[in-house]
RNA sequence: GGCCCCAUCGUCUAGGUAGGUCUAGGACACCGGGUUUUCAACCCGGCAACAGGGGUUCGAAUCCCCUUGGGGCUACCA
């Protein structure tokens, strides 16, 4: 019986990364009919953000992958929130302390450091000297009361070296002179993440370990300890390689700072004042962050992008939804990044994706996170779910941008969806039908577009003609709208684009946007007409003089 | 610096664990063409890789070693 789990830290939302760690855990337990385990490691009091847990789920939930146990579900093994199981791990703590296997340490920063500075002079790894005599409990306690920081690290039996075998590295072995006595409790009574992580596995019955390859480092360590516990059989472990990005380095939380602050430095002209303002920051604040010494917080980051038009790369699965990808799409990319079901194949369904999940066929080396192929699987997606799929997801990312378009009804979403086949993101789907929901009189006129088909070739005057042949259309129909327009082009023995681009740039503002006989009819005759007189008044005196 | 991991087209990868069937396959991107009411989508075609050097072998992308290059870890973060 498999057990897997996936674990992290809440430190805000779920970035493609942890995505693509729980997504693999949650393949292999589904495929085996195992348990996956959700569990929360919010051991560190300084970083938790109260919110953060509730972010986590639903980014989850809305990628479709479910907990058989977890901290709203419960489960046999709970508690599932780390901060929860303090007794728990007190007691194995105490465990090891009375068998000599840990011991107390009192060392303050400062003291560590220059023991670490002295290691990296002589090039060397840094390995806590551990005392000959263990402090006692008395120590720790005297300690204490002078109000000395008190932890406890974990003896590293240095016997044997020790060998990790790893599902997908084979076989890696850790000389144990390389492995430091590291902390397990922290000086606020805490556990540390390297033994709350060994200490739930157990107890929780994990039986499978699949993790990030940053970990690899950590599993020695775990291993040692696991044995220490007196645990048994070691779960299995397999570290995939890491998700980098374009710019280099492992794909993270700081993506999007890294981003934004290379885009305003390579703007000298923007008003910093004015920056630090929408940002909601101070003016030093800005400083500091342009010269990397800080970081504001999410919102302000976003607010400053949004201010500045920038487009900030996705690195949350909260982001990818804001952009108007499927979750189908974001399981489908993930489940392939870092794997391969073997043979050509790439679009695939959850079910395709549980079935042929092979922890074996895991890739060894680190992978970029591809945008480009992410927006092809996107674009596939978006053609392949079944419709009532994807106007529920159209729904819910109308919802969640606060678009106009959500005000419409079912009818005319899916007529949306319909029209708009061949689009690459539910974003321009978006975008290219706002316009029939806003007010007429809020259209936006492209000043490109304008000049470009209003303002040449007699733009105005077809535009004219087509208002007249609208007006005194008496069934506005999709079929009637084309055949109009149709005949209009050959009459003047132009191409349907001469007739269509002027009404386009009267009704939406731009050159983009749904394609056109059904946005008129969409827009409906009053509104069309309106739009048209709109613009002939706004553009029509111009004209006058530019013809010649 | 130390320890650990990794190395096939620009990118994701197939092939590698059983060396010959690989003049290295697919997809994305890119380039050219077609289609077209805009943007897309779609169709056809093209470009493009076994990091380098040594071995082992009749034969190596595949096995071994070195070099180079990337990545990870090196916290009282997880």
């Amino acid at each position: 019986m498999v057990v897997a789990r996936f674990a992290p830290s809440p430190t805000g939302y779920l970035h493609v990364g942890g995505a693509r760690t729980a997504l693999f855990n949650w393949l292999l337990a589904r495929q085996t009919g195992g348990t996956f385990i959700l569990r929360i490691e919010d051991t560190d009091q300084k970083r938790n953000t109260p919110t953060a847990i509730g972010q986590v789920m639903d980014d989850l939930r809305w990628l479709g992958i479910q907990w058989d146990e977890g901290p709203d579900v419960g489960g046999p093994n709970g508690p599932y929130l780390q901060s929860q199981r303090r007794d728990i791990y007190d007691k194995y703590i105490k465990k090891l302390i009375d068998e000599k296997k840990a011991y107390y340490c009192f060392d303050t920063p400062e003291e560590l450091d220059a023991l670490r500075k002295e290691a990296q002079d002589q090039r060397r790894n840094f390995i806590y000297p551990r005392p000959k005599d263990f402090p006692d409990a008395k120590d720790a306690e005297q300690a204490r009361t002078e109000g000395r920081a008190v932890t406890v690290r974990f003896a590293v039996p240095q016997d044997k070296p020790i060998v990790v075998q790893d599902i997908v590295r084979g076989e890696v072995t850790f000389a144990t002179s390389e492995i430091s006595d590291f902390i397990i409790q922290k000086s606020d009574g805490f556990p540390t993440y390297n033994f709350a992580c060994v200490v739930d596995d157990y107890l929780m019955k994990v039986t499978h370990i699949i993790r990030g390859q940053e970990h690899l480092n950590n599993t020695p360590g775990q291993q040692a300890l696991w044995e220490a516990l007196g645990f048994g059989e070691l779960p299995k472990y397999a570290h995939m390689s890491v998700t980098v990005s374009e710019t280099g380095g492992k794909l993270s939380k700081r993506e999007r700072p890294k981003s934004l602050c290379e885009a305003i430095k390579a703007r000298p002209d923007i008003d910093l004042e004015k920056l630090a303002e929408v940002g909601n920051i101070t003016l030093e604040e800005v400083n500091s962050f342009l010269d990397g010494q800080t970081t504001p917080d999410m919102p302000s980051i976003d607010a400053m992008a949004e201010y500045l038009g920038i487009v900030l790369p996705e690195v949350n699965v909260v982001d990818f939804f804001k952009s108007g990808y499927l979750p189908e799409t974001m399981v489908n990319f993930l489940a392939l990044l870092g794997a391969s079901p073997g043979g050509d194949r790439e679009i695939m369904s959850v079910d395709e994706l549980t079935k042929s999940f092979d922890l074996s066929r895991l890739t060894k080396a680190n992978s970029l996170f591809d945008r480009g192929k992410l927006l092809a699987f996107n674009t596939e997606h978006i053609r392949t779910v079944s419709e009532e799929k994807l106007l529920r997801h159209f729904k819910d990312y109308l919802k969640a941008i606060e678009s106009p378009v959500a005000s419409a009804d079912d009818e005319a979403l899916s007529k949306l969806l319909e029209i708009n086949t061949g689009a690459r993101t539910l974003a321009q789907i978006e975008q290219k039908s706002k316009f029939l929901f806003i007010a007429s009189e809020e259209i936006e006129y492209d000043e490109k577009a304008v000049k470009k088909v209003l303002l040449k070739n007699d733009g105005l005057a077809v535009l004219a003609t087509v208002h007249d042949k609208l007006a005194a259309m008496e069934q506005f129909t999709v079929e009637n709208i084309e055949n109009m327009l149709r005949s209009l082009a050959e009459e003047r023995e132009v191409g349907l684009g001469k007739v269509a681009q002027p009404l386009r740039v009267a009704i939406c503002g731009t050159t983009i946007s749904a394609p056109i006989f059904d946005s008129v009819e969409m827009l409906g005759k009053e509104n069309t007409l309106a739009r048209i007189d709109i613009t002939l008044k706004k553009f029509g005196t111009e004209t006058q003089g530019e013809r010649s």
